[in-house]
DNA sequence: ACGATGGTAATTGTGTTGCC
DNA sequence: GGCAACACAATTACCATCGT
């Protein structure tokens, strides 16, 4: 799970002497606190992320819930996923329909309580949810469900209509990775290229 | 069978918050 | 300000797995 830990775990040779034995020993000791440092890291980044990625789908603002308990988001989500309706559907395809409409049923609902969006942008989207959800040719089609490897598809924030007008070009994200190194992340910003055609991803 | 290793549960220490 | 309650981080102990 944590490939860079690897490189810093302590080697034993069978033909160690007792000297390097111990010294070994002293370094996993001294290692062992770092590592479980690092995977309590790991596990706050991503309670973070799903915090960030939870609260928009259930309609409260970002800003509002800075101080969340861990056991409330992990609540939160628990509960948002119970909430997902679970309708039987045929095939992937219609699959993908059943849940991109739900998705846009969604964030019809919650987007007029948030102030993710400007007033004029919000009900632009809303005005493509209602006219893509009245007549079922503009469902897109899953990508997925052709057989076609999720890693051979091209990146879907491409062709993506900018919901903020604010926000535009590259942002940047700058993590640690396991050394403490920083990681750049890039990460793309949608580009409002096409404003008739708006996708939830 | 045994020791090394990694993962996780349990415990302890510390900072924060709310109440009196 | 003092105190209790709480949340979280840090540390320690234990267990499962793997390689020899």
């Amino acid at each position: 799970m944590s490939p860079n830990i690897a490189s810093e775990t302590v080697e034993y040779s069978p033909r160690m002497t007792v000297a390097k034995r111990k010294e070994a020993s002293e370094l996993r000791k001294t290692l062992k606190p770092l590592m479980e440092k690092r995977r309590r890291a790991r596990i706050n980044e991503s309670l973070n992320q799903l915090k960030t990625l939870i609260l928009p789908l259930i309609g409260k603002d970002n800003s509002r819930y800075s101080k969340l308990e861990k056991a409330d988001i992990l609540e939160m989500t628990v509960r948002f996923l119970k909430d997902i309706p679970s309708t039987p559907v045929q095939n992937a395809a219609d699959s993908f329909r059943e849940g991109y409409k739900a998705c846009l049923q969604h964030v019809s609902s919650i987007l007029p309580n948030t102030n993710l969006l400007d007033k004029e942008t919000s009900q632009r989207v809303n005005e493509y949810i209602q006219s893509s959800m009245a007549s079922p040719a503009d469902t897109p089609s899953c990508q997925n469900c052709s057989g076609q490897s999720p890693l051979a598809r091209p990146q879907r924030s491409e062709s993506v209509v900018c919901l903020n007008p604010t926000a535009r070009g590259l942002r940047t994200e700058t993590t640690s990775n396991l050394n403490g190194h920083p990681i750049n992340r890039v990460q793309p910003v949608p580009q409002p290229h096409d404003v008739r055609m708006w996708r939830p991803w």
